[in-house]
DNA sequence: GTCGTCTTTGAAAGCGTTTTCAGAAAACGT
DNA sequence: ACGTTTTCTGAAAACGCTTTCAAAGACGAC
């Protein structure tokens, strides 16, 4: 590799005279600085950002870590954070957690140890307390999740209303006996949801003994088993609510396999609204999580002066995307 | 930051002393050796990788560029290589390409200036020379594409023959009126499976009049518009094989739309086997292409030592993955 | 011609590590 | 007790860059 030195000696000057070339940060004479520039052509120089990082205490990275990159929820997310971050002039250097407590404990250390310049955090397995004392005073954003210590530092979405947004479009479809079909681990995400669900549910005169409700892994596999079961225990149900579109995905097969008309016979409901929903058959009616302007903003936050960020909600709403697997429930259809 | 120095100052030894109990090289006292560990311990010391990269040489990173993280076919990629290369203590630094020439070499250079230990490349726009030109003597493996001058640092996939295979599977299944979705962009990719679509079909004694071809973006909005073209222009078609299985989505919409019983009045192939392809309706039957595996298998031929590596192929295989989509040519159905 | 003010430049320190080198101390053999 | 190894340790150089500092020139004013 060609080093300062290299192009210095070429150039016939000091390597200060080619690091202000380089940085601008001086006035170099004219003939120097082109005597410079045309050493660094001819060597192919490209300066070395490590040593830069090393003496300018700062990498020019912003370190992310997500569940899965597999995902498409978080290919959405971590294309949003590389638009804006490309934007910024810093690259993104990205972890998988997989939901697990140590791998996210590793990954996110091997961030910190890299000197991300800030750090854009999806856990789910971490407690607070450990990632708070995990990340230390260093600059983070952290999606899709609310720490109360670092409110300002987290953005999050309102999964309480998405399923109360979710559950009341279906009631207000006619639909009174409903499945839910939610992940079998116990993340705050999963509550809320369910939570907003059964709120709406409850508002409407409804009680939990007429929800059916199947617990599965948070996949499309997890979905199919759960609707299978559900189905099968609750032959009056009409519609089925999702935690996610993966799993509603999973749903629709289930229901595919028993030869039901789509939306006629059976409606279903997801959440999220990822790549995927919109060429499933029928295409998913569902609540939309602006995951990727999640991932736009949470970079904003980190290289926006704070004088310049205009302010806005750390909470983000849902919006209900009505494509064609809700239809209004008409009794004797089936 | 807590610096190696403070830890010297707090356990009484010179700063040598703590780097040998860091990476172990040396013998130390085990007084000293005790002192060093309860001092790391005490001030949360986390060794800096930026210096260490700038003496060691060694960044430890691993330089990844994709078209867009957005892709299921790229997050399958990126797992494959996040996985692997975790388990050689690697960290992956990733970039998107946009299938933009540009971009795609901005990326690479903001890889490179970072000196990344190795890149794996996945790059549509660069042209060869170019490529070659901008990696110089680095330790890269290019995927997806076959470059003769760096054969052995490539790893691709027999396009051709997946084509092939795809029409094979179609007309052994007694279509003989069969349209071809194809993209827009003139791509190495596209080329090969529709060569390889063709010499099956030319093989059955078809000609390309008896083909009916339609071309757009290769994404799922341009496989729906491709089939809505195609279906009005050639009323008589039984079977459609689209580029990949991303276009094969939008083609069963319209299909939907059409309200034709699939796969019984309609068969429709797709080839990538992406995430997606198994949520469809029908699931989608389709040539699998083993990106996750090429991914996993691209660090191996950077982390491995040569001679552990046990060689084998640099192009990978197509399968046919049969599920629903296709069913036999029945005349008169429709 | 001398002085002060700018502009431009190179030397050198420093960023946080690893590693080489040589010296000090301990252990060993006779 | 003495020389010889062996073990352990700290000083210092190096990695490739940025930035501070001070010196050298250029220039104009008097």
């Amino acid at each position: 590799m060609t080093t300062i030195k290299d192009v210095a000696e070429r150039a016939q000057v000091s390597i200060s005279t080619v690091s202000r070339v380089l940085t601008g940060s001086t006035r170099v004479a004219d003939v120097k600085s082109e005597a410079v520039r045309k050493a660094m052509a001819e060597l192919n120089y490209q300066p070395n950002a490590v040593a830069r990082a090393l003496v300018g205490q700062r990498t020019g990275m912003l370190g992310l870590m997500v569940n899965s990159f597999a995902d498409p929820f978080f290919g959405a997310l971590m294309s949003g954070v590389e638009q804006e971050a490309r934007l910024h002039g810093m690259q993104v250097i990205a972890t998988e957690g997989h939901h697990d407590r140590e791998r996210e404990r590793d990954a996110l250390c091997s961030l910190l140890a890299r000197r991300c310049d800030a750090l854009i955090i999806h856990a789910l397995s971490l407690s607070d307390t450990e990632l708070l004392e995990l990340i230390g005073d260093n600059t983070v954003v952290v999606v899709n999740r609310y720490i109360p210590v670092i409110e300002d530092r987290c953005l999050w979405f309102d999964n309480f209303q998405a399923g109360y947004m979710a559950a009341g479009y279906l009631l207000e479809c006619g639909h009174s006996q409903i499945g839910w079909i939610g992940r079998n681990e116990d993340i705050p995400d999963n509550r809320d949801r369910f939570a907003g669900f059964m709120a709406a549910i409850a508002e409407h005169g409804l009680v939990l003994d007429d929800i059916a409700v199947e617990l599965a892994p948070g996949t499309a596999a997890g979905g199919y088993q759960a609707a299978c079961r559900l189905l099968s225990k609750h032959p009056k149900l009409s519609a089925i609510q999702a935690y996610n579109d993966v799993m509603a995905g999973g749903c629709l097969r289930a229901l595919h396999e028993r030869n039901l008309r789509l939306p006629e016979e059976f409606s279903v409901m997801g959440i999220d609204d990822v790549y995927l929903s919109e060429y499933l058959y029928p295409q998913l009616t569902t609540i939309r999580y602006p995951i990727e302007t999640i991932g736009q903003r949470a970079v904003q936050m980190i290289c926006t002066p704070c004088d310049q960020l205009r302010s806005s909600e750390s909470c983000f709403q849902p919006t209900l995307i009505e494509r064609v697997s809700v239809s209004q429930f008409s009794p004797g259809t089936r």
